[in-house]
DNA sequence: GTGTTTGCAAAGTGTTTGCAATTTA
DNA sequence: TAAATTGCAAACACTTTGCAAACAC
């Protein structure tokens, strides 16, 4: 599969991202942070589990732990990089994009999709007690194939 | 607290619900029911988990396991008379309020409140693919105390 | 009676953690 | 070299399940 010259997976691109969140760049975490945000040919936004992303890294020649795996995605999360995503039980989703967004979750293949913040628009939302704010809203769509 | 000719919690009120939803009235369903619809003293809408309701049960003198507990929340879930609720990971909640309302999450406490939807206006979701239909559309406002 | 439900304990997920060895700055 | 990170395996929290005994209808 490594054919052409095109460039591996961004040399130190993601070397540089960990500097600017303040965490050490080590071998698995650019590894890591290369799969999720560099690597041609996906697309801008994935969803990935930490067992999905532990396959994929492995997959790749990548060696690193499961366990290990769970920690970046924390702390990736905390820095800002990755947004969790809840939609249902099971395994939490990270996602790629951390701009303002919600969810579309098809619930007959448990695929999810963004969607843009830009054209949702949501009112009538409560006051809320003073010294508390909203820190982020949550939308998810559920769709599945119509039924009836 | 038996004072009045008013209604002890509910003596059979929670066997025809059950009847009404096509399960067997036994005697932990009947207790649990009565637990999550029939309190006096309780807000109209609760939110519990099956370790909750469990301990609840327990205290309240009710001989039930907590397997059952979780086996019985899935199926008064099946049957309509609770919706389960996803906020964040950990152990999955249940609502007793099955009509169409959204939530607000606070995140210092964890407290989970209902939101009426009559209020809130969602607008600008995106058209579904044919043969597609939104089964749902869950709302979670986070909120916290301010902090800056 | 017959099919359903219960309870237990065991197994199953998904995730976190303690700690020695390794790596980074 | 000091401090952070890794990997393993064990612990963990939450939930489901197999199966025999108990129960509802």
């Amino acid at each position: 599969m490594k054919q052409s010259p095109s460039p591996a997976p961004s040399p130190d691109l993601a070397a540089s991202r960990l500097r600017a969140a303040g965490l050490r760049s080590t071998r698995q975490r650019k590894a890591l942070a290369a799969l999720l945000f560099d690597s041609a040919g996906h697309k801008k936004c994935r969803h990935v589990t930490a067992e999905a992303l532990h396959t994929e890294a492995v997959d790749a020649g990548i060696q690193v732990s499961l366990a290990t795996v769970y920690n970046t995605l924390h702390q990736f999360t905390i820095a800002g990089l990755l947004r969790e995503v809840v939609v249902d039980a099971g395994p939490s989703c990270f996602d790629t994009n951390t701009s303002d967004h919600y969810h579309l979750y098809n619930e007959n293949t448990g695929e999810l999709t963004d969607l843009s913040a830009r054209r949702i628009r949501i009112t009538g939302l409560p006051r809320l007690p003073a010294g508390a704010e909203v820190s982020r809203v949550d939308v998810v769509v559920r769709m599945r194939r119509r039924s009836t």
